[in-house]
DNA sequence: CCTCAATCGCTACAAAAATATCGAAATACT
DNA sequence: AGTATTTCGATATTTTTGTAGCGATTGAGG
């Protein structure tokens, strides 16, 4: 199997959506052009992102949107349901447990776990939550591989070293904790921190665009000097 | 001012994690080697990294942590608070509200909008929300130049146009759906469906390595007789 | 006081990604 | 039917990003 770019995998969600409301439209076929007129996307980048996913297309035509569908779902692994445990049912895990959008793309969050006794036993959303003492043996048992993180940043690491050694191989972290696991671990980090980064600095650069840099010394000795004063 | 590339500005947050870390700790100083073998990143890019932040590190003894979380946080604009509206207060919306980390990284939530009349005039997590026809007005008086968007999907595009248009600059999207905005609107896409993307392909790729790829046909005449079977 | 080891930051190099260019194929229009 | 236009997909070029290597600087230990 072919190990398709970060970056193209990161593009493939946004074709999907603009697909589904095209095919809602009743709509036929896309020419990569116009997807890239929507996205942004460089009409050549567009093409490639769409070869790696295994369509071809037909010239003066396009895609057909079906067909194209089709193939990044299967390309992603959206076709068929990928079992999952979330750990941490506050109200980030709650809110992820209702979402139903999730299942459209594949993952199915099959319970839930808390280390407050006060949740176990209940429903969410229609979705059972454990105590945490039930994680290892439950996910043994169903063969669950992917975990989802959402419990306090303190409590990230323990959390995922307990994932790991009950047989999770893949960890969708939403803290902002740094895990240290095994190499072989999947860990993707959806970190709002990163995407705040960006959006923060971006406006400041677009609006705060007179503060000068500072001038960078380039030796140590000036360092030192400075501090001292 | 210096545009930043955006993987560093990804790479940044990380880095201060650790380094609060340390700080707690009580300890003084940390070298860009030992941040590199924690955070993974190789030890030259973790140097370019924070010398794109303006700081000068002492050989043998590495950077001060205290300069180097200072610089890293006035690069990302994270040392004065900057004030946003949050528009749709479901269950996505009133965790980000409750999530006190975000002042810590710049971001004040001072308001809640929502289209449901029954929560206008409530309190959630001490933050007022009110109900979307007040966005306009208030977003004027109060000069506020960023908009959380947490609404569903069908009505995002719609939202953010009433956003850029009672004087939004940047928009941190939470939503799936893909905004069309005027270029000069700044949109940081918080997308669950591109990290869940990553995952899902990452573990396909490495635990159902077989599958064959399916061979690419180079010719349309094929593609179409193939089709008409 | 002088050598050694560690770390910094600069510059050059390599890899990856994005963009541009080109020929081929297919529909639509004359 | 023939030509023009659109779109595909492959190859090249440019740009960006990541990696490696080097000399310079500092603190520690003899």
């Amino acid at each position: 199997m072919i190990s398709i770019p970060v970056l193209t995998l990161k593009r493939l969600p946004q074709y999907l959506e603009l697909l589904y409301g095209f095919e809602q439209e009743g709509q036929d076929t896309i020419s990569a052009t116009r997807l890239a007129e929507l996205t942004g996307v460089h009409m050549t980048q567009v093409r490639k992102d769409i070869a790696l996913t295994g369509v071809v297309g037909i010239p003066k035509v396009g895609h057909k949107i079906k067909d194209l569908i089709e193939s990044i779902e299967s390309c992603l692994n959206w076709k068929d349901l990928s079992s999952a445990f979330l750990v941490g049912v506050g109200r980030l895990g709650s809110s992820l447990l209702g979402y139903s959008e999730l299942k459209r793309k594949g993952l199915n969050i099959i319970a839930g776990f808390d280390s407050d006794p006060a949740v176990a036993g209940t429903l969410v959303d229609g979705v059972i939550i454990h105590s945490m003492d039930k994680f290892a043996d439950l996910c043994r048992r169903m063969k669950v591989h992917i975990g989802i993180l959402t419990v306090p940043a303190d409590q990230a690491q323990a959390t995922a070293e307990l994932m790991v050694e009950s047989g999770i191989l893949a960890i969708w972290n939403f803290t902002s904790a740094l895990l240290q696991l095994d190499e072989k671990i999947i860990v993707e980090d959806m970190d709002m921190s990163a995407s705040l980064a960006v959006l923060s600095r971006r406006l400041s650069e677009k609006y705060e665009s007179d503060s000068e840099p500072k001038r960078k010394t380039k030796n140590y000795k000036n360092k030192i000097d400075q501090e001292k004063q």
